[in-house]
DNA sequence: TTAAAATGCAACTATTTTGTTGCATAATTA
DNA sequence: TAATTATGCAACAAAATAGTTGCATTTTAA
């Protein structure tokens, strides 16, 4: 059923853009956006916060599933992984979809 | 550093993101999802929060722009307001064109 | 005009989030 | 081996969020 799947996708998506919600995530995961696996440091580094910080928002992100790690000698590597946000973007086009229909119908109920 | 550089329209998506991260507040997106205005006291109606807590994520929602609300009579009715919607999906596109992109390229070089 | 309905406003609490500092550990390199 | 590099972990504090209760105000209806 529609409403299921809506409210389902809702749940999900509520968390990844609970993610994307903060603008030092959203900085990452445009820095991250190149698809190359980048370490802790190097994303560290341009940002004013520290890499402590900037690892606890790395999580974050790979808790939801925008991002994934990779253990490389002593680096830990972060990739996009585009599930996610994929995800998301099915969601508002959901959502704006739903929406355009509604206007057409209410257009056309008014007009009659 | 990127904090001060303008990392795009990362800053103002961030803020949409951060609306649409609360369940609560997407289930009410989901209600006027419909396209059309509901008081106050009919949003929450479904909700096992109370009409303060239900005001409080409109008002979240309006000041990013996702909802608008007007007043008529004694009733605050809110209704879907597209714009930011849009570019929240707008951005997320752009985030996943990139990413199409970037992966393409990577194949390529790859393959070189 | 009185009662009910819908909302607004403020204070307060509890929880989560965001960020820091300090120290420990694993891997590299000189 | 000793120093450096990259990271992990934990405790702490400040701030933001989410929610409640209580009461006041404005409209509507009886």
């Amino acid at each position: 059923m529609l409403n299921n799947e809506m409210a389902g996708g809702a749940q999900k998506s509520a968390l990844i853009f609970a993610a994307l919600g903060d603008p030092t995530r959203l900085q990452l995961v445009e820095k991250l956006g190149d698809g190359r696996p980048k370490s802790i440091n190097t994303l560290s580094s341009d940002f004013k916060l520290t890499r402590q910080a900037i690892t606890k928002h790395l999580h974050v992100l790979e808790e939801v599933g925008i991002v994934r790690s990779e253990r490389l000698g002593r680096e830990n590597r972060f990739t996009m992984k585009d599930g996610a946000i994929k995800t998301a973007r099915d969601y508002l086009d959901q959502i704006g979809k739903q929406w355009d229909d509604a206007l057409t119908r209410l257009k056309l109920h008014v007009e009659e």
